[in-house]
DNA sequence: ATCGAAGTTTGACAGCAATCGTACTTGTGG
DNA sequence: CCACAAGTACGATTGCTGTCAAACTTCGAT
């Protein structure tokens, strides 16, 4: 278990990767929290329908994808979303995805 | 083969439904491809790296996502990006994805 | 009326990705 | 030092989806 994982420099980013991430509603779900509350947030407390293991996978895929940041505090692995990378890398693709009006279709 | 396929009104755009058309990256070709000419098409003169029944399968998901809207001139089958429709249901989306920074990535 | 062009349909197949349980690691608190 | 909490790693399973070939339909042109 590496103390810090890699994450991928906004220069690498890769649309195909961004969308693998977000076309997974359970991911999307992780995102939209983020989005919504504006802060760092444990894995353990999003509210997901899949056990740990699973969910462990999913923001491995986050992280590779560049949506999220992660980092150890304790036992604890925070989430941050790299809104501004994104942004820089993909402009608006966040903002519609994030929108009440899509959040909620 | 029905004359007019079923197309779903814009009140019932699904954004899965959306993200799963556009995460494939034959299809989100087509949509750019689209996007970028502005003009309606038919299927046979899209540069794709699949087969015939292969393509028809595609653009058979997007249009039941929405996304492109198909009709008949002769034998040909052409098909509409529905940009007003999908900004409307899902605004910046299709602007995010066909930007040419997002396409050239 | 025939032939070819343009797509569609169907069935089969292959690869991938989401899921889980179990076992493991690593910190924290008593 | 020990137990528990928070995640991770791994292997197995399973369902979905992209792919193709082959046979078929429809329309237009000759």
């Amino acid at each position: 278990m590496e103390r810090t994982p890699p994450h991928p420099e906004v220069s690498a980013f890769d649309l195909q990767l961004v969308l693998e991430a977000l076309v997974d509603p359970v991911r999307r779900s992780i995102v939209t929290q983020l989005a919504v509350t504006g802060e760092d947030r444990a894995c353990g407390t999003f509210d997901l329908p899949v056990s740990k293991s699973t969910a462990t996978h999913h923001f491995k895929v986050l992280r590779e994808a560049g949506l999220i940041r992660q980092y150890y505090v304790g036992t604890s692995r925070m989430n941050a979303l790299r809104r501004t990378d994104m942004d820089q890398a993909f402009p608006g693709l966040l903002d519609a995805l994030t929108t009440p009006r899509a959040v909620a279709r």
